[in-house]
RNA sequence: GUGGCUGUAGCUCAGUUGGCAGAGCAUCGGGUUGUGGUCCCGAGGGUCGCGGGUUCGAGCCCCGUCAGCCACCCCA
């Protein structure tokens, strides 16, 4: 075949078999975060380019190469989103949403775009869930944001998940330590990566990211040493280290697990304070299903005033391919399928119409033969069929048939409503609870 | 952005040293024009991802390109 145009790369396209669970996820994610008091909010799918790049860092990897820049024809500077925070914000501040109240609870879901080399779960648009709680600065608003991010996961049947949590303190501590490590591992620069002595000009805190056994045996050695390799956290001040062990006290509380990870660095440059990820081992290297922090630092970045804010984003396309691997699936509403013949085809085609008021009904729209009608109806696994035969029209009635029994009973046209609703009945609650 | 592997029917895949493009499943038709899923018989469906090159001859060899996948970078 050989078809003219594909998707482009990095793109896909969902089929019916592949949104009916997406449909499910979103439904049920839909309902924790109305749980939780959340609100939606949603933002356009591009901005100003200077909106990201301001926000995310102009060093941060999205910026200098991941972003859908483009320009319109009123010679715009605009990007594709590559994350939901900094639109949200941007939002927040253009409705004065924080004179209105102190506290705000916002999520949004959608594509958004990132330019990389695809793989398996990592496309050019992919799908985020995104929550935002902005107006407080309260380890409980982490604790809070925490535990609506591991509730979600756990709405679509993920168990055992642990959450990896650190404090990244604040830019100040935070490059006061990456020239900590700088100093520190200035003199094994030999020993190291290529990728982690550009990471030690770039990035310090990345190096202790590394998955170089040679970097890890490094790293070791300078833990065991005299001067020791030294934590974020013990790095922090007063009071985010108040902070971090007030939010690690809460999730406690809370019953949220949770594993301090020292190594945990987040991409972009306004995170504050808490940070967070939950990683599936099952879709290899892109193992990331989710992450957060807080981001104290934002609000004010954009010319707002000072405002905290906890959220986090949720990888959908990932989450889901991990549902998909292990056979997950939302139940199928049983259908009724309406068989007719040539003589009761017109009277049939009123009574399907007005059974799909209320009922899930297939029916044949070409005219085949009623063998061929009986064939399609067993292979689509409706559970009841509906025959209208002509003699039986004639007495006003028609024939119900229960696939899986196989069994049959005749049926009054003016009860038929009636019974399909007892036999089916709880059926329409099934696919979205 | 770096390195590597792979593209044959709707799907999963065979295809010998270069010699007429195949199977299973799926689809459609018939056996069965008033009772399906099983079974039997049959049919349709391919510019072998695309473009170029080598050759009497290319699915197979060479180059390019597009796409997918794997590992990095980074992240969801």
């Amino acid at each position: 075949m050989a078809p003219r145009h594909q998707a482009p790369r990095g793109t896909r396209d969902l089929l019916p078999a592949d949104t009916r669970l997406w449909r499910w996820a979103e439904a049920r994610a839909l309902q924790v975060l109305e749980r939780y008091g959340f609100g939606e909010l949603r933002s356009p799918m591009f901005e100003e380019y200077e909106l990201f790049a301001r926000t995310a860092g102009e060093s941060s990897d999205v910026v200098q190469k991941e972003m859908y820049r483009f320009q319109d024809l009123g010679e715009r500077d605009l990007a594709l989103r590559p994350e939901f925070t900094a639109g949200v914000m941007r939002a927040y501040l253009e409705h004065g949403l924080g004179g209105r109240a102190r506290v705000h609870r916002l999520w949004s879901m959608g594509p958004v775009f990132r330019y990389g080399r695809p793989q398996k779960g990592r496309y050019r648009q992919f799908s985020q869930i995104n929550a935002e709680l902005v107006g407080s600065a309260a380890p409980g608003a982490d604790v809070e944001v925490i535990s609506l991010f591991v509730d979600l996961y756990e709405a679509w049947g993920f168990r055992d998940l642990t959450v990896l949590i650190n404090s990244v303190g604040q830019p100040a501590s935070r490059r006061a330590y990456g020239e900590r490590l700088r100093e520190l591992l200035a003199p094994f620069a030999e020993r190291l990566s290529e990728d982690s002595r550009r990471r030690l000009e770039q990035n310090p805190l990345r190096v202790l990211d590394t998955k170089s056994e040679g970097d890890l045996a490094v790293l070791a050695e300078l833990r065991e040493s005299g001067a020791g390799l030294p934590r974020m956290i013990d790095l922090l001040d007063t009071d985010d280290r108040a902070h971090w062990d007030q939010v690690l006290a809460g999730l406690e509380a809370a019953g949220v697990a949770v594993e301090i990870d020292h190594g945990l660095v987040r991409g972009l440059d306004y995170y504050t304070r808490t940070a967070f990820e939950v990683h599936d081992r099952s879709l290899g290297a892109q193992s990331a299903l989710g992450g957060g922090g807080r981001y104290d630092g934002l609000i004010e970045m954009l010319g707002g005033p000072p405002t905290p804010g906890v959220g986090f984003a949720i990888g959908l396309d990932r989450a889901l391919l991990v549902l998909e691997e292990r056979g997950t699936a939302p139940p199928l509403a049983d259908t009724v399928c309406v068989v007719a013949m040539d003589s009761t085809r017109a009277a049939a085609q009123a009574l399907v119409r007005r059974l799909r008021r209320e009922f899930p009904v297939e029916a044949d729209v070409e005219a085949r033969a009623f063998g061929a009608q009986m064939k399609a109806a067993g292979k689509s696994g409706a559970r009841l069929l509906v025959i209208v035969g002509e003699d039986e029209w004639k007495q006003g009635v028609v024939a119900l048939k229960d696939s899986r029994t196989g069994t049959q009973q005749s049926v009054a046209v003016d009860r038929l409503a009636d019974t399909l609703r007892g036999l089916l009945s709880g059926q329409e609650t099934q696919g979205g609870a």
